[in-house]
DNA sequence: CTACCTACCTAGCGGGACTAGGTATTATGC
DNA sequence: GCATAATACCTAGTCCCGCTAGGTAGGTAG
């Protein structure tokens, strides 16, 4: 079942938004953090997220800076711009009127089967 | 704002079975329903819906039948599987799942900020 | 130097929603 | 007769995006 997968599109930038909106973070570290906070349900691979965060970048939404740690250890920590707030906010609220109307066709159905 | 098309991607095929499983439909009908129940949120174009339905036909969850009016009107009306039924049940766990997994993450953050 | 972890990147594939066009019947209006 | 619009179906091609599969590079353990 590859429904997950299709699940996700539209809703992977949410979840970026969400987790650097709270604060800065870098690409393996949200691999790991997602799947933390989802109980193991998100499960990003590389080829997911890194092009999701360029996108994001290129939108705007997200800014980021390298950062050096031993030598030659480095990594690219990933913060908010107030754009990207804006459209964590919109975001949200789409997000919201879907499960909304989601809801309304999907309910299980006790009663109506013939 | 084109999140709305992503965000359906792996719900529509959900939203067809949920529909036909509740009675025989055809597709024309299936758009106007889809849109009344969902309080105009749902406005399906029928380049989406008609190779949806095929797919789903494809795979052996609906089945179609030909239904004629009066003289060349015609209509195909579909019905739902008995493996249709158990792949609804299935898709309804699935999204059950990814929804907790979301709402995990999308909460509106009131007392996270540092 | 092999293996595995961290940490980043990307070309190309596959699949699904949509665009834009088509067919055909019925009905309204000029 | 011709145009427009609603009902009712269909599909080739485009676009977007998650993912596959591969790469670079440093650090650590055997």
């Amino acid at each position: 079942m590859a429904q997950r997968r299709e699940l996700m599109k539209g809703s992977i930038d949410s979840l970026l938004l969400c987790l650097i909106g709270q604060r800065p973070m870098y690409g393996y570290q949200i691999i790991t953090e997602l799947e933390g906070r989802s109980q193991g349900y998100f499960r990003f691979k590389e080829g997911t997220l890194y092009p999701a965060l360029h996108r994001l970048e290129r939108m705007g939404l997200i800014e980021s800076a390298w950062q050096t740690l031993s030598r030659g250890r480095h990594r690219k920590y990933y913060h908010i711009t107030e754009k990207g707030l804006r459209s964590l906010v919109e975001k949200r609220s789409e997000w919201q009127q879907f499960l909304a109307a989601m809801s309304l066709i999907i309910q299980p159905t006790t009663d109506e089967m013939g």
